[in-house]
DNA sequence: CTGAAAGCGCTTACAG
DNA sequence: CTGAAAGCGCTTACAG
């Protein structure tokens, strides 16, 4: 204790901390600063000299010290979590949200935290509104269904929650929407079909309280009008977006003696649910009935022949919606965000037969 | 400020904390007892007189106080997060495994937080590490294949982080470990097989590094064995867990003279490409092939004819896993805690042809 | 059965 | 550009 050359070679004293369990103070002593400094090194304040600034980084660097989240979160009166909040979407697209949420999430310091809900149980606002208060989030991302709830949006603002909403149209400020433009898939859908030279179509779309299925549905249907092709109402089926209610929809649309050349589910597995019907009654696919899905699930490349399809690159989304949801404070979006689908041709589409 | 009657009869003062952001002090002063107390009634303390916590019990509903898991984790030192940790499992599983450890975590004040990593990489148990050990998490909850990995559950360990793994064989302590018994399921399948009648039968494994599809190949081969059928090695196809090496794999066992009459495919994406296979080359199933897959996927029951497929309750394992981590400290588990996958029989099977 | 003091590891507000 | 004091909302360790 008598040395006063630079500790550290003896090791084990209890002066130097151990890798992974440094605090600020011991940084701030190892520094020579005070707490105060080490502090605004951590928080990027500029009013560090660079000499201080590059010393207390390199030894943050040197003792693996990271900040305690809890700690920081005590005294900023906020966590440094994300939530997650989604209803009941397919696995896959609440699996890449995760993905892509998590890609934007990487380094910044923030977690995330998944919670499920449902949207159609009594007092679903409130349980989300208790968990961001309990939690303190910095933010929550919505996935539709939930994120068309303008109920659910008025009672995060009103508890000041910053939120992205990730939904198919624009229904809230830039800053907190990331659009998915589900209407031009839709649209290129209709233009795909009708430049193949179909002209009966039918549709069968997702339920009318999900504002993706209103949108696919009419965005295709407006399409096909502006080439100068009606989609009467008995071509149209409402579904449920479940195979089976697919595989409904078919078999009363291919009953009917003007039976469609084409048909556009608004999901892969309504479409897949379109396969098994056709199957069944013996129609044959692409020769007689051209089909397309919207999703690019890991089912349509798996049918056979494989499905056309719209593909959201939904990874992408998710990343955006959490970048959105970071910089919120420091640069709020001005223009809108989007992320935009496309169709993908495979092998489930063919010009109609002349018959 | 005279009055010495009971206040909250003008209710606007500051001595009346807003719903949901009461403290553990609000909550001391109104009941009229010190932070400690309410610490002690927070904690379950019996070292509490029952009015006393009556008491603070009511006024705890009263003004919806929840403590802030921030600070009683600062305090603690330790966190009130469960972290899920996976590499590349199917989206189904992953979701399912979240709902149901979400099951468990309900009203219990841990919250979920997902953190996929990629096991090939360099690095990825340090990558762990510093997750588990800067959110200073309470536990994590392992998914195949990482929970597979003894050097990841060495280095959780050596930081003395709580986990429970979720593996197809004991491979830890009962404490840490839900078993999900592929073995039996394997030989599930094989029995199914063998008692209809088939005697040339051929399996399509997954990748040899899941321990999931050495069990369930063993299982099933196993099982055949008992019953005195051989199932030879030109008859076992390594595939990769992907419906294109199911593909692939049923093409080469289909073109042998002797070709199987069934096929156990050890996941249902490759027994979808089993489908395919079979379709391409004019082999009807079930008539001229029986298939039994595994995992029932949403893709099983979609399959035409629908496949007959293990299933295992995921969401169950879940729940499970999340349980054990809880009451690991309390109560630890002395026997190995199991949930048993089963057989679902449909339309994909039917005894071998007499040709 | 109950409480006063000190502390968890950070930040805010203030002062210089 | 830097720091000492007080505080975020809890718990531990100690005392009674």
């Amino acid at each position: 204790m008598t040395a006063k050359t630079p500790a550290a070679k003896t090791s084990r004293t209890p002066k130097v901390p151990v890798p992974g369990k440094a605090t600020i103070n011991d940084i701030a002593r190892l520094a020579g600063v005070s707490k105060k400094t080490v502090s605004r090194v951590i928080n990027d304040s500029p009013l560090v000299k660079p000499d201080t600034r590059a010393k207390v980084h390199a030894l943050m660097r040197e003792y693996g010290y990271a900040p305690d989240p809890q700690a920081r979160g005590l005294a900023f009166r906020r966590s440094f979590l994300i939530g997650l909040v989604f209803d009941n979407p397919t696995a896959q697209y609440i699996v890449n949200i995760q993905y892509g949420v998590l890609d934007a999430l990487r380094d910044s310091g923030y977690e995330l935290v998944v919670h499920p809900c449902d949207s159609k149980s009594e007092g679903y606002v409130d349980g989300i509104r208790r968990f961001v208060q309990q939690q303190k989030l910095h933010g929550v991302i919505l996935i539709p269904r939930v994120s068309e709830d303008e109920a659910l949006a008025e009672a995060l603002r009103a508890i000041d929650c910053r939120y992205v909403r990730i939904a198919s149209v624009a229904m809230d400020e830039p800053g907190r929407m990331l659009v998915t433009h589900d209407r031009s898939a839709g649209a290129e859908a209709a233009n795909y079909l009708e430049s193949l030279g179909h002209r009966r179509i039918g549709l069968i779309t997702g339920p009318k309280r999900y504002r993706s299925s209103i949108e696919r549905g009419e965005g295709f249907v407006d399409a096909l009008a502006k080439r100068g092709i009606q989609v009467p109402p008995e071509r149209i089926y409402e579904g449920g977006y479940t195979f089976e209610s697919g595989v409904a929809g078919a078999e009363q649309l291919l009953a009917r003696p003007d039976r469609p050349t084409a048909i556009f589910a608004c999901n892969d597995e309504m479409a897949a649910g379109v396969y098994k019907a056709a199957q069944r009654m013996g129609i044959s696919i692409p020769g007689e009935l051209s089909v397309v899905g919207y999703d690019d699930s890991p089912l349509a490349s798996q049918l056979w022949p494989a499905l056309s399809t719209i593909r959201l690159p939904v990874r992408d989304v998710g990343r955006q919606a959490a970048g959105l949801l970071l910089t919120q404070d420091a640069a709020p979006a001005a223009v809108m965000t989007a992320v935009t689908p496309h169709l993908v041709a495979r092998d489930s589409c063919l010009p109609p037969q002349a018959v």
